[in-house]
DNA sequence: CCTAAAAGATGAACATGTTCGGTAATGAAC
DNA sequence: GTTCATTACCGAACATGTTCATCTTTTAGG
């Protein structure tokens, strides 16, 4: 191994946290690079583990003390960009109707889903049969669904949603049928078709409806509080095609 | 190989679908006893392809001419065992409220999966990720929305639901809040969890608030149209405890 | 009956994920 | 600075899913 070199003569052991655990973090981002590389070039299943030792210099047994097995790797990665992007998309709310609030934090994960359809197919595949206490998986859903929890309380109290509904089961239910949306889109062997963005609007539309408050309204519409102010597809992304 | 004997020299070619025709038929069942008993005997990544070759007395590379991999001939199996329960529960749908029949239909595959886990665990990973075509998954998944749907209609028609809710929409939604709760009974590699069924009531119960008709009640007791028989938990199964 | 083409069955060979006993680097104790 | 225990690293060896060139059986045609 010629590229990492020896003991570096005198200087730079100051680091603070030690020279292994540096090394460490150092080399599972070396891995997760180099994984994330091959996996966007060739895909997950045609990228061997070997391939990745070797593009990230690193033996093939090392591999495995830093995820259990591929597909784990596959999940550490998106969730690395998974997770910030929620947080932004949480963090970004907009001034609108729960139902485009939701869609809003759900549209980040599908809006990075769509950069990789291939990736994104094995991770949501994978996702809900690893153990979550790995990898922080755990506590990203906790934070998302918690998430989600707020924005609906924060819509009872501006009196669009009736007081008496359980945030946190509603909550469940909305990721519940938008994680169904994901599966449908990427679990059949076709990589092309797009997410259905659209159905998934009436899917969250038909677990929201009855459960708004029906104070204030102006006449009886079907219990919306306010009209939509766009055409459902249009919150997806910026993109103005379609 | 001594026990599938020689050409048979004289009598019952007779068959009428011709021996190939029957061969494949024969081998095919062969293939899955012998599987099924292994599966279930030592799980599935327990048991190597060469083993069920070995038992089902078949050469190694056949076997990939019958299913296209080990998960899918697990998924092959197991739709065998699921497919006439959920029609037996589709034709055994109680005089009830929608919730009670809804959860009638879905406990027949949660009551198949407790029999077998571990196999559960693999199928239920694996089913939204094969191509629905093969092995009649698709027209499976057809005829058990078909069902649900067909339920919500004669809820409708007797009064107990909104007549202007999207039948087909509000099925696929209450199967996908079913399937999130088979994978969060399965998905963790907790093998002991017993399925949460008081849970997936409540899942299901809140995709129903609100969409229920208001006409005729008596006093307004949430908008249920009759009175429930029995506690929530008892329609899981006979079981009385808990 | 004989022959040829088509369909099916077969297992050796291959590819690749994963294990494990051995080796080297590191940090602590003295 | 030396010693020692701990940790990390490594790749040969293994296990197993999958492919494919070859052989066998079946069917059709003459």
């Amino acid at each position: 191994m010629l590229t990492r070199s020896g003991p570096s003569p005198g200087g730079l052991r100051a680091g603070p946290a030690g020279r292994r655990e540096r090394n460490k973090a150092e080399m599972l981002a070396r891995i997760k690079r180099a994984a994330r590389a091959l996996f966007c070039r060739r895909g997950v299943e045609g990228t061997t583990i070997r391939d990745i030792a070797r593009a990230a210099d690193i033996g093939l047994g090392t591999m495995f003390s830093y995820a259990a097995n591929k597909h784990e790797l596959l999940v550490l990665i998106f969730l690395d960009e998974v997770d910030p992007a929620v947080d932004r998309a949480l963090a970004s709310v907009p001034d609108r109707p729960l139902l485009d609030q939701v869609i809003h934090v759900f549209n980040a994960i599908v809006v990075h889903h769509q950069g990789s359809p291939g990736l994104a197919r094995v991770f949501v595949k994978e996702t809900p049969f690893i153990d979550g206490r790995r990898y922080g998986l755990s506590g990203f859903m906790t934070r998302l669904l918690a998430g989600v929890e707020r924005i609906i309380d924060e819509a009872k109290l501006r009196g669009e949603l009736k007081a008496d509904v359980p945030s946190h089961l509603l909550a469940r239910n909305l990721f519940g049928l938008f994680f169904q949306q994901l599966q449908a889109w990427l679990g059949p062997p076709h990589p092309k078709r797009r997410f259905d963005s659209a159905r998934m609007r009436e899917a969250l539309e038909l677990q929201l409806r009855g459960l708004r408050a029906e104070a204030r309204r102006p006449r009886g519409t079907a219990g919306r509080t306010r009209p939509h102010l766009r055409k459902p597809e249009d919150i997806t992304r910026a993109k103005p095609r379609r």
